[in-house]
DNA sequence: TTAAATCGTTTGCTGACTCCACGATACACC
DNA sequence: GGTGTATCGTGGAGTCAGCAAACGATTTAA
């Protein structure tokens, strides 16, 4: 009825800003991410927490919550179904009775790698309108903005100097 | 006690992907703004609303739900803040009773006006480390992805052909 | 030995968002 | 012209994540 454009577009004022694009675009990805992973039955935490032990070693519950971001409590559900899969194992320190060490299991690794497959996909059909040179990009921009505001984002020096 | 590198650090496989990136600082971009919004009594919304409203001369509610990407209902309680402090009024459209007009008044225009300096101070300080033209190029990636996975971020054809 | 701190876990709560139903009104159809 | 259907704004109920406190088990400090 209305031939009226921009009806039931956002405000130009505000698509015009990068922060704004940034937070509804970084929402947007978040929820995408949680619909296939919840599709497939996980979590996109499930990754966070798979891919962080395939790196380091053994860790305690503590350093992995605080890694990811997650809340202690909430951590708690995720390890317990990801045991209950048989894709971690989570063994008392004989030190410190009160830790508990949590280790990836084979079953997990070949989770982990369906994981970054769809991680792939999810990636490659959300920034499908851009090549890969526009990506690395964006990919070193969100970086920098990353690492100055949060040093939980700076890349690990992993062995050079 | 620790001296390991990136115990408390991302997956650098996670790090390495734009799409998680774009997640995490889209996320935090969000609640960034909401707080800053809320600590001078407002709601990041109400900035969509009256921004709007400015643009678009006198809307349904239900398409200024739609263009923000909100619920109807949510967006009842939001008029109802605007319209208190009165920046906003609501009238019915005498050729259709069950619509109401929502307007925006002087005093929203001055209230957005506000909300503008806000927004850029948040951004500002948000995207510090890149200059004006690596925004730029930001807003540009950021703007293509958004176009192609929904129409309401193609920006508006305002009068060229 | 006793007191305080830490770790993982459980529980309770609060606040925000979503979905569904309602009254009022407009429109289509016969 | 009356009747059923759709739409609009609104209210309420249900849902769910996130936050804080509390607890048992264990370690550390005094």
């Amino acid at each position: 009825m209305n031939p009226d454009i921009s009806q039931n577009c956002l405000p130009a004022e505000m698509l015009a800003r990068p922060a704004v694009l940034l937070g509804r675009l970084g929402t947007a990805m978040k929820m995408e991410s949680m619909e296939r992973f919840e599709a497939a039955g996980f979590s996109v935490y499930h990754y966070g927490v798979l891919a962080l032990l395939d790196e380091g070693e053994r860790q305690t519950q503590a350093t992995i919550a605080d890694a990811l971001a997650v809340d202690r409590s909430m951590l708690v559900g995720l390890l317990d179904q990801l045991e209950e899969r048989g894709m971690i194992e989570r063994r008392r320190d004989p030190n410190d009775r009160r830790r508990q060490m949590v280790k990836l299991v084979p079953a997990g690794r070949r989770q982990l790698a369906e994981f970054r497959k769809m991680v792939e996909k999810i990636e490659d059909d959300f920034l499908a309108p851009l090549d890969g040179e526009e990506r690395a990009t964006l990919h070193d921009l969100l970086l920098r903005v990353a690492a100055h505001r949060d040093t939980r984002f700076v890349p690990a020096q992993t062995s050079v100097s």
